[in-house]
DNA sequence: CTGTTAGCGCGTTCAA
DNA sequence: TTGAACGCGCTAACAG
């Protein structure tokens, strides 16, 4: 069984060929049109009962299915939509990705999903790509500043919706969580336990993300009168890796030490934890941690993670619906910002005593 | 702005309606034949240099993508895959869909990804529709026992792979990670541990990694002479919840107690240590509890859980290859099988005492 | 109700 | 080296 038989001398063709409109009406002796007719729901009232039946049975026995991309042809429409992420392995974009199947399936369209690694250059690419598959809208959920230039070209072709990862003064819906707001609420959690200098691990400053953050947690903190100290830096990209960095460069800055700390993501605040854990420092009682995302798992880690939830799968289905509604022509669609919830956990408790080492 | 006016009485049209390969032909002068050559890499050599390099000017002046859905339909391809996962909130699914992107990406496939919730119903209309969509290939990576009919019919039509839940008794190659091993490998543990009474928190046997991991963790320990005590049930599916309800029907069975057990995966064996600590169960003082596939964060949970890794990276990408190459017309490819790798934490060790109760 | 014709945008084939 | 004609599978528009 190494030669396939069936086609003399080029390649094999060892995959059955579909059946077309065209086989179907062949095999009934009718025109191809009243096949497509009988078939479409919205249009086969315009075909009698008993063709209409003659085609369905003939349909089925011939395995026919339609052809979406030669359909997309005439309709202009592919029945996709794509959703860029920046990385696939940051747990927080799953129920996102989620939420936007769950509304896409409703209309029949399908998302494709696809992944730049934060990586500007790809993101051009990738944009280009998916409108040369006719992509019938684009949600951008990786996006960083630099690349609004790329999104607005976008959206004078297809619908374009910013989602997740906000960006401001685009021209585009963008659909967000108030990271402003759930900063501010791990602010006054620290001020209501009584925490009187503290600072923060910040996330990269060119996703918007985190510099909202930064504005909520800064102006609650300001505001109650805390002492914020100096953040020792700015993660990278906001990871494990970069937490624990940033948390040793604290450490070995050989300033104040704060008694909160509140680093912009969970994964950071895990890292941040581990270097402590490392040098005995203890969480809560010597240091509080509170994270952002509320990631699965971290109600159980050694010390369960005070953070703040991002309702993921309501971002996806809004930024879904919105991009649905473009579609179906729907002019000045505006923007939508999901409420965070604030979640206090062991990982934060009030000061123990006055150990904050110059 | 709340009407358009470039469009005298249907939907207004706001988008930009893109260049086409006449377009650009007629911009210059030229057939559109000779613009398609030209900006082909594979026959751009039949066009003379002077014009090649007009034609490339203008179709980047007049913003010309080529249009993938019609190309399609001359070519008989879409440059398309689809992972076909059963739910994309299992952490475990993230770094497989990763592997495929990465490995589609070199191809300039571009990966679809379809979720089922592990429904067989939508299981067949998603193959379905994926067909009809002519996706190039399929990777089916959310396969129940009951699937393997539609498998088999969709792969009459297209390269079809399974990975990730392999099937046993397909046609089609599958890529896998040797969870029999696996499960010897913490069998063997508590084995070495000294452990003489274990039992297990078995996954659905639907899915044929959970029989895997049964299979391999029964055989080994039979043969080194330890007291496999019966199961407490199956869960319904792998999840927390059901980790929380095996434990508990096994703490309340009345039966004698394991010193150590193996959860089917990491969710359930948190799921069994939650209980556990509620009722003041010293893990691995009491009891050693091990999962499997070695999520993220697992390390820093409140007792570092010991697993084994799955691979999920290398499953993707060797999903993808095998893919491509079926798509390359490669004949009899075979099945990949990857290693797991045993991963000892905190959650584990020797049993304390004979504390086992009647 | 059904058939005919045309064309979506592209690549292929044959001619020039 | 370039052009013209055709057809992929489908739906839209018009005839009958």
């Amino acid at each position: 069984m190494t030669q396939a038989t069936d086609s003399p001398g080029g390649t094999p063709t060892r995959y059955r060929k579909r059946a077309t409109l065209a086989d179907v009406a062949a095999d009934l002796g009718l025109n191809a049109s009243t096949v497509s007719r009988a078939l479409d729901p919205s249009r086969n009232s315009m075909v009698s009962a008993t063709t209409r039946e003659r085609i369905i049975a003939a349909a089925e026995r011939l395995g026919y299915r339609p052809d979406i991309p030669a359909r997309s042809l005439m309709t202009g429409r592919t029945q996709t939509i794509v959703a860029i992420a920046a990385n696939l392995g940051n747990p927080t974009i799953t129920p996102v990705l989620h939420g936007v199947a769950s509304r896409s399936a409703i209309e029949g369209v399908v998302p494709i999903i696809a992944e730049t690694n934060d990586d500007s250059e790809v993101f051009v690419d990738l944009v280009d790509h998916m409108l040369s598959r006719r992509v019938d809208a684009i949600i951008v959920m990786g996006a960083r500043r630099r690349d609004t230039e790329a999104i607005e070209s976008a959206a004078r072709l297809v619908p374009v919706v910013v989602a997740f990862r906000p960006l401001l003064g685009v021209s585009v819906p963008v659909v967000m969580v108030d990271d402003r707001k759930g900063a501010e609420l791990v602010a006054a959690h620290f001020a209501d336990l009584g925490h009187e200098a503290v600072t923060q691990l910040p996330g990269p400053s060119d996703v918007m993300n985190f510099v909202l953050r930064d504005e909520g947690f800064t102006s609650v903190v300001t505001e109650r009168g805390l002492d914020l100290l100096l953040a020792p830096g700015q993660a990278e990209v906001p990871t494990f890796e970069e937490g624990r960095r940033l948390m040793r460069e604290l450490l070995e800055s050989g300033n104040p030490m704060p008694t909160a700390v509140f680093a912009h993501n969970d994964l950071m605040a895990i890292g941040a934890m581990s270097v402590l854990e490392e040098r005995g420092i203890k969480v809560p009682d010597d240091i509080s941690i509170a994270g952002y995302n509320d990631m699965a798992l971290t109600a159980f880690l050694a010390c369960p993670l005070t953070t703040v939830r991002y309702p993921g799968w309501d971002v996806g289905h809004a930024a879904a619906d919105t991009a649905i509604r473009m579609l179906a022509g729907e002019e000045n669609v505006a923007s939508v910002c999901v409420e965070p919830v604030f979640v206090p956990r062991a990982s934060t408790t009030s000061p123990q005593n006055d150990k904050t080492r110059s």
